[in-house]
DNA sequence: CAGCAGGGGGCGC
DNA sequence: CGCCCCCTGCTGA
């Protein structure tokens, strides 16, 4: 359910990293090691400095100590504090009859980037982005990876580290451009942007859906199957960092446990929702073509009542925000009573997965009882009689001839919601009361009084208020 | 005011 | 007969 999954990014996450990182040293905040050179001291951070040098690095892991002192002799405060600034900013200026000797300073400590060639921590979409971006001469840029490691294979990586190569480019160089990028992609300051943001991240995925399809029918751009994560996106390199897609995995993980939690929570309390206390007696006698098949706790899941369903189906409307502007990500025709009309989950069930046919059995029991005979007829097939069938639900005391009345009633169990506002998180199981709710985005008040100015959204408003009138 | 849910009726297959 | 739309009333904030 690649669709239900949304890559978080932090626009200005390596902005904000860098300046937060240098406020902190000014301020000498949090800082856990100190470096003497030429009788200054520098109050800086292991991590920053271990992060930006394995020499440092080293030090730190053969120094137990919480706040060691380094001394550096072969370097000068001017280089220093280059340094420094260069591995708190990414950048440095420097004048370039000092760039020979701050390289030097540089390949004393093995700083990332200046002298040791960096780590990859960007994805290779991203270096192509960057790459992209850099002019010819951003050839001084760090080593590509493989090539670096072509190099590491053959020298060691004080060799690889050549002074007479061009010193690698910052990485703030990077940085930027990585701001850039994310910036292009990631704003989402309208739900609109976040359809164009979503649709241009999955390139394969051609279809928008402007509010037309999202207030029309959803069976054409509903999606039958759940597709997982863009596992295979992220498998490839280093793409975690930008698609957190891992994270989304480990959350749905949890969703599973908790959701395992939920069943056996319902089984034993029997939280009894609205339905509870009118539940037909009948409803208990499931026929055997409705008995869980999957497994027990999803199994437990049936016997929920009302509450326990919505609940497991999401109370925070996080299934809404998830499916955003896109179509609901689960597909969960409801055989049986849905007709495969595309009705769509966009609550997923506790167990991340969406509801499928089966289980959404499971969860709404719905039965006819034939009128006269008063015989229950699970599968609906008793026509024989031209009488209306009653179309009785398992799970409450709602009755109803109409079947459309009777599939749309089963939406208030299943938790299903299609039909999603384009303008937030809303999302709910009636068209109507999507058009309803859209009202209060585009200020349209249809419901006028005809004896003053005042218009409601809601004609039941306008009821009300005409007793004013009277 | 906004959300929710049920009823009625038109329309097409 | 089923789908869809509109209407309506109830409820809670």
């Amino acid at each position: 359910m690649a669709e239900g999954m949304l890559s978080l990014s932090w626009n200005n996450h390596r902005a904000t990293f860098c300046h937060i990182l240098s406020t902190l040293r000014e301020k000498e905040r949090y800082t856990d090691v100190t470096v003497a050179c030429d009788g200054k001291f520098y109050q800086v951070h292991k991590l920053v400095l271990s992060t930006c040098s394995e020499y440092f690095e080293k030090i730190f892991e053969n120094t137990p100590c919480k706040h060691p002192v380094i001394v550096l002799k072969d370097v000068q405060t001017d280089e220093l504090e280059a340094l420094l600034s260069y591995m708190y900013e990414g950048a440095v200026s420097v004048a370039q009859n000092d760039l020979a000797r701050l390289i030097k300073a540089a390949e004393v400590l093995r700083i990332k980037g200046l002298a040791v060639p960096d780590e990859p921590p960007l994805s290779e979409s991203c270096s192509k982005r960057v790459t992209q971006s850099r002019n010819a001469s951003d050839d001084r840029s760090s080593p590509h990876p493989k090539r670096r490691r072509r190099e590491e294979s053959n020298t060691s990586l004080q060799g690889a580290q050549t002074s007479t190569s061009p010193p690698a480019s910052p990485r703030v160089s990077s940085f930027e451009s990585e701001g850039e990028t994310h910036h292009s992609t990631s704003r989402t300051q309208s739900d609109s942007r976040w359809m164009d943001q979503r649709s241009s991240e999955r390139e394969d995925q051609s279809t928008d859906h402007p509010l037309d399809d999202r207030l029309g029918d959803h069976t054409a751009t509903s999606r039958s199957s759940p597709t997982p994560p863009q596992v295979e996106v992220m498998v490839d390199e280093t793409l975690v960092k930008e698609e957190m897609v891992d994270h989304v995995d480990n959350s749905q993980d949890d969703i599973v446990d908790s959701g395992m939690d939920y069943g056996s929570m319902g089984s034993d309390s029997r939280l009894d929702g609205s339905g509870g206390g009118e539940e037909d007696p009948s409803s208990q006698m499931l026929p055997n073509k409705f008995e869980p098949k999957i497994n027990p706790s999803q199994g437990q899941a049936q016997q929920l009542p009302d509450a326990v369903v919505e609940a497991l189906a999401g109370p925070s409307g996080m299934q809404g925000w998830l499916s955003g502007c896109e179509m609901p990500t689960g597909f969960s025709g409801l055989e049986g009573y849905s007709g495969g009309d595309g009705s769509q989950d966009v609550h997923p069930p506790p167990q991340g997965q969406p509801v499928s046919q089966s289980q959404a059995h499971q969860l709404v029991l719905l039965e006819s009882v034939d009128q006269r005979t008063g015989e229950t007829d699970a599968s609906g097939t008793s026509q024989q009689h031209a009488v209306p069938k009653i179309l009785r639900c398992c799970q409450c005391s709602y009755t109803t001839t109409n079947t459309s009345h009777f599939k749309r009633h089963a939406f208030r169990h299943t938790g299903e919601k299609p039909f999603s506002c384009c303008f937030c998180t809303y999302s709910c199981n009636q068209k109507a009361n999507l058009h309803a709710h859209i009202r209060i985005h585009t200020g349209e008040k249809p419901y006028a009084c005809s004896y003053c100015p005042y218009r409601a959204t809601h004609k039941s408003s306008l009821k009300s208020h005409m007793f004013k009138h009277r």
